[in-house]
RNA sequence: GCGCCCGUAGCUCAGUAGGAUAGAGCACCAGAUUCCUAAUCUGGGGGCCACAGGUUCGAAUCCUGUCGGGCGCGCCA
């Protein structure tokens, strides 16, 4: 419906610069925005102020030389001049209740694009490190990323969702020396557990499934093990050197295949737990990289050697550092490490131009607020490469707190003392995670309040929206009851029935779905969905406590019966979109 | 100290590339069920859009500064 009304819009302008009224060269867009109140009809534009400067003419003037040049159109009752020169366009009834046909007719595909392979974008969540389970602070980048890829492609996007799999680093090998040592206590050897070691309670349930497949193997004398290794924190010394060593003694007493052994396990055993909790949270990915194979496949010396062709790198110090400060970032950075190993940050460059390698139009990272130092880096890196920065786009997800009996709940992740993704799921339900999760502007720091999310009540919005499509279902179900069917044909031969205030408002709201996935992804802001639920679900309770639907009218019942069909497919896409599921009853 | 983000009703937040009288939920108050699910609906009070300037036909929205909150500034990942 907006759409068309644009047309008009950009017809009129085209006549009225066909006769030199206006400029051809003004590259304005037709603006139109809908109204806040149906007083001013169903859409306005302010293109006659935007224009009245350029084309010499008084707004109010110009928006009528617009107006008398619009086409005649089948859904446009009026459009009036307002105020300081506001086009108001007073839609007919026509216009309105087609939307009911428009949504039948494309069902699941109601104000989605056709995907265009021209736009294929890459969208990265998640990619937490596989060193523990998921927490909360990660749940929202999960709930996000999904929702806003789901989005993009209703938009027409082609959309690959990617978790960059960190398999590769110091804190692996860490991981791999907690799990060690877990696993000699449980052979029953006295070991000391360094303080910067992986502590949760899932660092013995990997080591104890190593024993039971292994047994003994891999045992060594718990003294050998901690002879000579330098001080802990507690004994005034650097725990990452005490760290190191261990990771160290482990490769040695190991030996290659004993060290793989715990590496593997450990990663494999945290990566599948990982995959498992995002599916059963709705979360899925077509590509899990891995920083790994990234390196074996020589991504990181090639993109190295890009920075060196275009003249980007010096040394100093024994270490390789890119000259990110002449590319808008803070300062230089270090690539290769004195000792010759490639820092996370080349890793990170290797990947961005594998993934522009692959032919991405777009590579969107949806990030924790925490790296924003990360955006002026790798941007400075992309054009240090000779690829186009714009098409890198760094999205920053704000950080969640939980909120329990009004209070904030204590998380510190170093400790092991967090709340897992998991166990917020099991609390609250999949379903209203999603939504709280998502219902915000993900610029916005999150309260999430777990007893209202866990509430059955009037008060939880996720069971409010859900509740509107199980009532929907309800209705059809009570037709079967009283042996009558629905006939769509018949509603839609009666559409100039639907004249109840309400069901005008209903209306109004599902001709807006369009414009709402839109808007959503353009704004990479999927709580437009969630708030645009709301809404709907509102307008229907408020229409399904005036009117009753199955009245003995044919012609009534079954266009009012068309009328919530649409406003249930229109529900069910929006909740398929943020990951909610839509019940049949509840 | 420098940088990024945020500041809207008692609380939690919307405000769709600057638009008309700033909206919603919760909480509070008063009502609705012989009828398709009351997990619903109807009505009501509530605001110096942090503060001060600026830009223009027009600012919660853009610019500058101040105050307040969050986060980041390693040859860590």
């Amino acid at each position: 419906m907006k759409e068309h009304v644009e047309e008009l819009l950009i017809q009129a302008l085209l006549h009225l610069i066909r006769n030199d009224v206006l400029q051809a060269d003004s590259d304005v867009v037709p603006q139109l925005e809908r109204t806040r109140s149906p007083e001013h009809g169903e859409f306005a534009s302010n293109l006659a102020m935007v224009l009245a400067k350029r084309a010499g003419m008084p707004p109010r003037e110009l928006a009528q030389a617009i107006i008398d040049n619009l086409p005649r159109s089948r859904q446009v009752d009026r459009a009036e001049i307002a105020g300081p020169g506001f086009i108001n366009f007073y839609m007919n009834h026509v216009a309105l209740t087609g939307v009911v046909n428009d949504i039948l007719y494309h069902g699941d595909r109601y104000g989605h694009l056709p995907q265009d392979p021209e736009h294929e974008v890459t969208v990265e969540f998640v990619s937490a490190n596989p060193t523990g389970p998921l927490h909360v602070g990660h749940g929202r980048g999960a709930a996000y990323g999904a929702s806003l890829a789901s989005i993009l492609q209703a938009a027409g996007y082609t959309v690959q969702r990617e978790y960059y799999v960190n398999d590769n680093g110091r804190q692996m090998d860490i991981l791999a020396a907690s799990v060690w040592l877990r696993y000699l206590e449980l052979c029953g050897e006295q070991v000391r557990f360094p303080k910067n070691g992986y502590r949760g309670d899932y660092i013995y349930d990997i080591a104890r499934k190593i024993r039971e497949e292994v047994g003994d193997q891999w045992r060594h004398k718990g003294q050998d093990v901690m002879n000579d290794l330098p001080p802990g924190e507690a004994d005034g010394g650097d725990s990452e050197n005490l760290i190191d060593a261990i990771i160290l003694r482990a490769r040695e007493m190991l030996g290659q295949a004993g060290y793989r052994t715990f590496f593997d396990a450990s990663v494999g055993s945290i990566l599948s737990d990982i995959q498992q909790d995002l599916t059963e949270f709705g979360v899925n990915f077509d590509v899990w990289f891995s920083e790994k194979k990234l390196e074996d496949s020589g991504a990181i010396t090639h993109a190295i050697e890009r920075l060196e062709e275009n003249n980007y790198l010096y040394k100093k110090d024994g270490a390789t550092w890119f000259q990110a400060s002449e590319l808008g970032d803070e300062k230089d950075r270090v690539i290769i490490r004195e000792n010759g190993r490639t820092t996370y940050f080349a890793s990170d460059i290797a990947y961005f131009l594998n993934k522009m390698e692959r032919g991405f139009e777009r590579a969107i990272y949806v990030l924790g607020a925490d790296h924003h130092g990360y955006i002026a880096r790798l941007r400075a890196a992309a054009i240090g490469m000779g690829e186009d920065p714009d098409r890198l786009e760094i999205i920053l997800v704000q950080f969640a707190v939980l909120f329990r009996n009004g209070k904030k709940v204590a998380m510190s992740t170093r400790s092991g003392q967090f709340i897992t993704l998991r166990e917020l799921r099991e609390e609250v339900g999949s379903d209203a995670a999603r939504f709280f999760y998502v219902m915000r502007s993900h610029e916005q720091h999150l309260d999430f309040d777990l007893d209202l999310a866990k509430s059955r009540s009037n008060e939880n919005p996720v069971y409010y929206i859900q509740y509107a499509h199980a009532r929907i279902c309800s209705v059809f179900r009570n037709l079967e009851q009283i042996n009558e069917t629905h006939n769509q044909a018949i509603g839609e031969a009666a559409l100039k029935l639907l004249t109840e205030p309400k069901e005008i408002d209903l209306l109004r709201v599902l001709s807006r779905y369009p414009e709402i996935i839109e808007a959503s992804a353009r704004l990479r802001a999927p709580h437009l969905v969630a708030h645009y639920l709301q809404s709907l679900a509102t307008e229907f309770h408020a229409y399904y406590n005036s009117q009753q639907f199955l009245v003995d009218d044919e012609n009534i019942r079954n266009v009012r019966l068309n009328l919530i069909l649409a406003t249930r497919t229109v529900l069910a896409n929006g909740l398929e979109l943020l990951g909610i599921s839509a019940p049949e009853s509840m």
